[in-house]
DNA sequence: CACCGCATGTAACGTGTTACATGATTCA
DNA sequence: TGAATCATGTAACACGTTACATGCGGTG
């Protein structure tokens, strides 16, 4: 729904071509995944098939190539944008989070090392966590939309942190008491 | 891939057939969405295409109806199954996720009211949090899934609301100085 | 000449999701 | 009798994603 509606919401402000909604999306939402031109093709046809929008005409490209084929929004595709953005995005169900589904089972099924599972995901969310702060510390501080985009990767990363945290307290906590390995950490590490 | 990649883990642990999967699926973690039993059968059928999973005898219904039709994993399931486990989620692309896609170009469009779809957001996101908070109360202490999956689904909510903070005050010092409303607090709160 | 950027699109496939159809048993 | 539970499955569609094909014009 991410990309139909970030085309959606560009195409309120005037009129534009495909190949550039890719260049705006990617921009105008921090840069910080690239789209593929196919898809916004695609989904412009399927907007079209919707009736959400309709194609206004052609404009000769800048320097090169084929024609722009233009599109604008319908009154009904209007209506959606608005209602998009007036609309807060509700957790439509809480999350089948990949993240989630992978502990509760590691920590219901016998043969699954649940501290082993949360080891290694501390390990690599850390080092995401890393890379995003450094990529916030070089951004642009002018760039709204970039600033934006990392802090909301940056803050999920940390409540993933957190609660990895709180996964391995509640465990600890549950252990049974004669395998609670204290300061044994030499039996630690291995997977 | 998470209901797929669950469906192998609970696979891991003997016989099963569909609709126990659901069930099991849905408790394990934590009973928060329910699954469509269809996509269970689905999502079946495509496993065992993929040769990850194989049809291993029937058993007679408990009570009722239909024989059940027990699922193994093959030894490539097992491999994927153990890979999953082992390997970290990494965050695919920092997720193209709606609302950073809806307040960045809010942000960078100018016939939409920023602050309006934070406050907006804002409240919904809140309700949200005392929503999951009251049923985190409520749960039975002992039932581990269901803790870590409402710790998760908690985390990202507060993270949600701490990103929204910051959007609005970025957003409060790029805003031109003549028109920073201070100490107007009469206009907020409205909607 | 080869490559890159601009520009359009199609084909094919993946997972997720809903709606629907079927049928037997148990229980109120 | 009717409803709920157990049990299996199909059809149809949504969106996202990749890979591929095509073609022009400017640059090195």
């Amino acid at each position: 729904m991410s990309v139909r509606n970030g085309l959606l919401a560009l195409l309120g402000s005037g009129g534009h071509h495909g190949y550039e909604l890719k260049k705006e999306l990617e921009e105008r939402t921090g840069a910080l995944w690239e789209l593929n031109v196919g898809q916004v093709y695609t989904t412009l046809s399927r907007l079209e098939r919707d009736g959400l929008v309709v194609e206004a005409g052609t404009a000769p490209a800048g320097h090169g190539s084929q024609d722009q084929r233009l599109y604008a929004l319908t009154d009904a595709g209007r209506r959606e944008v608005d209602g998009w953005f007036a609309r807060p995005r509700t957790r439509p169900a809480p999350d089948r989070d990949e993240l989630v589904i992978k502990l509760t089972l590691a920590a219901s099924l016998d043969d699954v090392d649940l501290d082993g599972v949360i080891d290694a995901q501390q390990v690599a969310t850390t080092e995401e966590l890393q890379r995003y702060t450094r990529l916030k510390a070089a951004a642009d501080p002018e760039d709204l939309a970039r600033l934006f985009a990392l802090d909301a990767v940056i803050a999920q990363i940390d409540g993933e942190l957190r609660w990895l945290e709180q996964c391995r307290q509640r465990h600890d906590a549950l252990r049974p008491k004669r395998s609670r390995p204290r300061g044994a950490e030499k039996l630690k590490g291995r997977r």
